[in-house]
DNA sequence: TCTGCATGGCGGCCAATCGTGCCGACGGCG
DNA sequence: CGCCGTCGGCACGATTGGCCGCCATGCAGA
């Protein structure tokens, strides 16, 4: 059996939320919550197996709540699902990086609440299908072509840019690339100019934030 | 009505699928294949709403699929979710790189399923929790504990390494930071000999992998 | 075919910057 | 009191960056 905490500030809601919950079999409400300091409270005294937090509650938010019950520092964890109307960006990596094990909106239908809970009890995390696009975006969009600049940079500069953004000096990079060191240099150089950039720290920095590494 | 086209080699898994999904009042399948090649072709010709694809397929895999159907080159792409029975990670990024719109584990069970249609059909994109868990870690596991070593470093080095991080000459970060150029230098050099790396731009890399910046 | 042009490799030269060592000074804290 | 962090200075050599050349290859257009 799935023990449930329920933290919201709207009695409806919360009422809601019971409803759904109690129809499976395997999953119990054993308490609520109308504020963030009472659900840290009863969450800490009760331990349930889940937590279901709204975002937006008085005296203390879902992040503040979902970083008091799993944030990194917390010694052992427990599992949360933040709720909320609102899909703002803020929210979702406020509450991931808080430690939620779960990102709900409201308008996400009775079955995947469901689910988030079960996931949650598991220690996975069901994260809403419209956030869930917008992460992945982040997460694989970094596939950006180019930007423009790196084709201006022939193969063997890119080359020679991975290495200066491994640190290496320009006599290493020789050694790497069987080359000599003047050769290297004149590549430096014009790698310089096409981005212009001024030094070879700047080359490594425009390289990471590029995802050339 | 959400017209769904179901891509496996398996016709058990096959019509599995076909069982709960015809279940729903808004899903409908409109066709089946039993390899890469032929999913290409049916979902080319009916342009499903939806197109769930196995990666473990002859003649053209899951992955192929989903880059021929939903890849960034792709005009108009379909929406695409793959199901799979291993959650290795090239599948996980193969497939989201490739532009699917969900990923399924198939022990996710038939609520998720339903939900991850539906949810592709609204361009959403619905993951499978333990999937998610495991992206998640990667796109907010960052809040790394200061990796031991930056602790060394007392708040001004910690600045000096932000700046020299942006590629700031020592006279800049001076300047920046109003104080001399020796006085840089000699910040430099106790970063150096703190973190044990040899040049300014080794500090910069090293800035960049620990998440200093 | 000859002629550009881009790419890649090599060298020298010089000035600016960087890296290092070694020095002194001050203030806060155990 | 000594230690540590912060700040500053100076000198030296190493490294880098800018600016010249030179040569070979390969590819496209006149």
């Amino acid at each position: 059996m799935i023990r449930v905490l329920i933290a919201d500030d709207q009695a409806m809601i919360r009422s809601g939320l019971r409803l759904i919950l109690e129809d499976e079999p395997d999953i119990t409400v054993i308490a609520e919550a109308a504020d963030g300091v009472e659900a840290i409270e009863q969450a800490r005294r009760l331990r349930p197996d889940v937590c279901l937090v709204d975002i937006r509650m008085p005296r203390a938010d879902g992040l503040e709540v979902t970083r008091a019950l799993a944030g990194p520092a917390v010694p052992d964890p427990l599992r949360v699902v933040v709720v909320t109307t609102f899909d703002l960006d803020e929210y979702v990596y406020g509450a991931l990086r808080g430690g939620a094990t779960g990102f709900l909106l409201k308008d996400a239908g009775p079955a995947l609440l469901v689910e988030a809970v079960r996931a949650a009890h598991h220690g996975d995390a069901l994260v809403s299908p419209s956030v869930t696009v917008r992460l992945l975006r982040h997460l694989t969009a970094p596939p950006r072509e180019p930007d423009e600049s790196v084709r201006a940079l022939s193969d063997r500069e890119v080359e020679v840019v991975r290495e200066i953004a491994r640190g290496r000096t320009n006599l290493e990079i020789g050694a790497e690339l069987f080359i000599s060191l003047s050769t290297v240099k004149s590549h430096v150089s014009t790698i310089q100019t096409k981005l212009t950039l001024r030094n070879r720290t700047e080359i490594a920095v425009w390289a990471w934030a590029n995802r050339v590494v």
